[in-house]
DNA sequence: AAGAGTTCCAACCGCGGTGTG
DNA sequence: CCACACCGCGGTTGGAACTCT
């Protein structure tokens, strides 16, 4: 059966996007919704395949685009997420409001990559080097890996869950929402417009694999041993610390949008943010995977705060045993993820 | 100032899944 | 069941922008 050529036409437009084209694709979305991909050029008057558009449209015409750097807190999101799920930048980007899987993937692959491979963690198994692990953590370390596949085939399951229930949200700039709502807000959505038959928004269980991963770190022998936590798994929130905006440890310097990330995944926090910074009352409650050290590491300034990762003289990680920065780095980085599951409000389902 | 090297990201390519006649 | 068309996804690329020497 040969599958037919499609962007191959003569004479069809290739290349960057102009702005007159720009403005013919949105204002004809915007007045008659897209369709058929494969019919709207013609009907909006572009000489672009239907494909072109879809692209055009859905990685940057699109309005709840957010545009501009990435913060620390979707950075935490995007690597724990691609932990559990791997290179499925659909599904990760239904946890990150208003970023594409496009412009999720660009940021992986130009940036958090790069940083994890300086920290000596294996970007696509998110495992330490494995030269630096001994035997019997080489077998838990592949116990667990199994157990992963698990739970990330189930988030996924998830994940497809949320998407069948946004396609059922008739109008159809809903429907353009896309990627950014939250499941619970699709649901609601779809609760309002349509008939009341989806099943309420799937309350994911503990994430026990990660749980079970921590503990093998944990029981590791001495050499690798981690000093004692100070992140406990059944703390669900921490007091955090902070003097003024974007100076807290973790916090880059668009607070406000991280903020507004907590809240719409309904994090906790206790006070008033402004109120805290207006009066100087500085003990807000957050999930403790924002102090955790991962948001120090992916700092761009790490190579300060750890010589040993991006080539000073600490630690020994040509050896077999990593440095005791290395050492709580790992630790924390699997705290973070587990954290990220473990911290998921009740009202909300994490896919 | 200029050329070389690097980074970044919008856009393209091709595959697989799914719907339809 | 088959053939085909459409759509969405992940991988890759080309060139603009930026940085370094």
């Amino acid at each position: 059966m040969g599958r037919s050529p499609r962007c191959e036409k003569v004479g069809l437009k290739k290349g960057p996007w102009t702005p007159e084209e720009d403005h013919k694709l949105l204002a004809y979305i915007e007045q008659y919704g897209h369709g058929s991909w494969r019919a709207l050029p013609a009907k909006a008057g572009l000489e672009r395949c239907g494909k072109s558009c879809r692209l055009r449209w859905t990685n940057y015409l699109r309005p709840d685009i957010k545009r501009g750097k990435f913060s620390l807190q979707e950075e935490q999101t995007i690597i724990q997420l691609h932990a559990l799920l791997g290179n499925r930048w659909s599904v990760i980007a239904t946890h990150l409001p208003k970023r594409t899987d496009n412009e999720i993937k660009n940021h992986w692959n130009t940036h958090l990559k790069k940083r994890l491979t300086k920290m000596g963690i294996d970007p696509m198994t998110h495992k330490p080097k494995s030269h630096a692990l001994s035997p019997s953590q080489l077998k838990d370390v592949a116990n667990l890996s199994h157990m992963a596949q698990w739970e990330g085939a189930r988030l996924e399951a998830e994940a497809r869950l949320v998407r069948e229930s946004k396609l059922q949200v008739s109008n159809p700039f809903q429907t353009q929402l896309g990627s950014s709502a939250s499941a619970q807000f699709v649901y609601e959505a779809t609760m309002t417009t349509t008939a009341p038959l989806l099943p309420p928004p799937i309350q994911p269980l503990c994430l026990d694999v990660l749980t079970a991963w921590q503990g093998s770190w944990l029981n590791a022998p001495k050499c690798n041993e981690f000093p004692a936590t100070s992140v406990t798994l059944d703390s669900l929130t921490s007091t955090f610390n902070f003097s003024r905006k974007g100076e807290a440890t973790g916090l880059s310097s668009n607070f406000p949008d991280e903020m507004e990330i907590l809240q719409l995944q309904g994090m906790a926090y206790s006070t008033d943010i402004d109120d805290s910074l207006a009066t100087g009352n500085e003990n807000i409650l957050l999930p403790n995977f924002m102090e955790a050290g991962l948001a120090e590491i992916l700092l761009d300034n790490s190579s300060q705060l750890y010589p040993s990762i991006t080539g000073g003289n600490y630690g020994n990680v040509a050896g077999s045993c990593y440095g005791d920065f290395e050492v709580e780095e790992n630790k924390n980085y699997w705290n973070n993820i587990l954290n990220l599951v473990n911290c998921w409000p009740s009202g909300l389902p994490l896919f």
